[in-house]
DNA sequence: CGTATATTCAACCAAATGGTTGACCAAAAC
DNA sequence: GTTTTGGTCAACCATTTGGTTGAATATACG
């Protein structure tokens, strides 16, 4: 009965989550860097981003002694059709998509 | 810090309250007819109403002792939007939707 | 070699979630 | 006016969630 909407969504409702998911966009990132900005402990950083590779929403690469993380947007797929198929939204407004980028990425503090 | 991107992906992370969304995709419902096809006590779809309705996606209003349920998709507009922002998904493929649709309604035993 | 770095694991905790039941209240029906 | 009907409330319960800390593991550095 669970399928994998399920754990899309559930991924995308924290905002931990979705911070990370925003800084993958800009480029792949090792899990220290990834926690860095964040005022939260490596492991639990760690946990969020575990829930997002079960949710197929990135995936993991070790090399070396350093995790990468790649976002896989392809995951999205599914519950953008879904949203979808409830109305006709705007198909890629990129000013709205910035201002939910500027409210949800962490504070980075280096200028 | 919680802004309603969490209240509404929550919300579509549960498959019943998916269901109920698709459900009232056809037409407004009443709580009991919405009720009818889970195998859940009236207070667990009663608690799942509030929940959508608290995050905009449905609105309920009481006339006379029944309280009626209504879609409200355009909750769904600032969650597509941001999604698009990972990537330029179809427009609306219907076919995929419905596919959904069957997987997630509960069966109504009634022919 | 020994030490520092990157990451996870395990145990724990508080709070939230999804469900139950039974009492309750308002509107309708008889 | 009594009884259904429609729906919520309150208390409770088990499980999940999001976080912590400290120990453990694996790779790299000097």
């Amino acid at each position: 009965m669970s399928n994998d909407l399920d754990t899309v969504f559930a991924a995308l409702a924290d905002p931990t989550r979705r911070a990370i998911l925003a800084m993958l966009l800009e480029d792949d990132m090792a899990v220290t860097d990834v926690a860095d900005p964040f005022e939260m402990s490596l492991a639990a950083i760690s946990k969020h981003l575990i829930i997002l590779t079960k949710a197929g929403l990135i995936s993991q690469e070790k090399r070396g002694r350093v995790k990468w993380c790649k976002l896989e947007p392809d995951a999205l797929r599914a519950a953008s059709v879904w949203m979808q198929g409830f109305g006709q939204f705007e198909p890629v407004n990129l000013d709205a998509f910035e201002r939910f980028l500027e409210v949800e990425l962490p504070a980075t503090d280096d200028p």
